[in-house]
DNA sequence: ATACGCCCCTGGTGGC
DNA sequence: TGCCACCAGGGGCGTA
């Protein structure tokens, strides 16, 4: 489930077992996940050395001493495993992508659905790789502010939901935070964008930045070694307030019993969306 | 420009 | 035990 907390966990799983060292062998499977792979990458990612990772939006960048930057989405259902190469992997038919490090580590990159990628380009060029062209701001970044978001939306007559979907808004959320954030800062997800502003954005801001920093701290202290026992990074046990809930009594409304509705599902563009409508105006 | 629908792909779940 | 419809973390593209 990577939105930006799981893709900030899994790039710092990542760089806590890669960092430094040198790529012995890098292993495709197939020839494409979403999108071919440049038919030079492995040769430019052979026997270099891995200096560092990074996250944009929900993309993470694993840099070279070679000046190359990969470029990896895990779209829906990607994950990265890590074991020991010295063990045998366990048979997995999804298991597209394979890097083994010089000093005996394995990552395989899975992705069942295939929405995920991997692209490798000149780590000065990255700023202007099409994934990056017109993101919006991080929403950890101080500046990411009430006025910035409000000015973002000013005018917009599509939903608040499909807003902070949109990631040229704000680069990183997906449906779980979006609809998280959005009942902790009492916001309907029906509500036009562009009266986000005001003490709604005020409230809208700090709520996105708890719930993506909670979700953060909860994938980080869930890692021993930055891996799991199964080998997986960066997914761990979610404590949502209202994702996956419907039906459920609203967590915000006192209780027992809460609120009347309880939490609701619909659909916005396509996806889910749960919310309480009682406590979200 | 903006908004919406649809598509990519596989697997899990629940109803009949 | 099938079988089938529906649902799932994302994003890009085409059409009004």
């Amino acid at each position: 489930m990577p939105e930006l907390p799981e893709v900030e966990t899994v790039m710092r799983g990542l760089a806590g077992t890669l960092a430094g060292k040198r790529i012995a062998r890098i292993t495709l499977r197939r020839p494409d996940l979403r999108r071919a792979f440049p038919p030079d990458l492995v040769a430019r990612l052979t026997g270099a050395r891995i200096t560092g990772f990074a996250r944009r939006a929900k993309y993470i960048l694993m840099q070279t001493d070679r000046g190359d930057a990969a470029i990896i989405h895990l779209g829906m259902s990607g994950r990265m495993v890590l074991a020991r190469a010295n063990r045998p992997p366990e048979a997995n038919p999804h298991e597209h992508v394979v890097i083994e490090t010089e000093d005996g580590w394995r990552v395989g990159f899975v992705d069942p659905r295939r929405f995920g990628s991997l692209d490798l380009v000149r780590a000065d060029e990255a700023g202007n790789h099409p994934a990056f062209k017109g993101l919006g701001p991080e929403p950890l970044d101080a500046a990411f502010t009430p006025a910035a978001l409000s000015a973002a939306l000013a005018g917009r007559r599509t939903s608040i939901k499909a807003a902070l979907m949109d990631q040229r808004i704000v680069a990183g959320l997906g449906n779980i935070y979006v609809c998280e954030a959005l009942f902790r800062a009492g916001i309907s997800p029906r509500r036009a964008a562009g009266t986000v502003a005001g003490a709604r954005a005020a409230r809208l801001v700090p709520a996105i930045k708890a719930v993506l920093e909670a979700a953060i701290r909860a994938g980080g202290s869930s890692l021993r070694d930055h891996v799991q026992p199964n080998g997986e990074l960066g997914y761990f046990q979610h404590a949502w307030a209202v994702y996956g809930r419907e039906g459920e009594p609203c967590p915000g409304c006192p209780g027992p019993p809460g609120c009347k509705s309880g939490i609701r599902r619909m659909v916005q563009g396509g996806r889910s969306t749960f919310y309480c409508p009682t406590r979200q105006t």
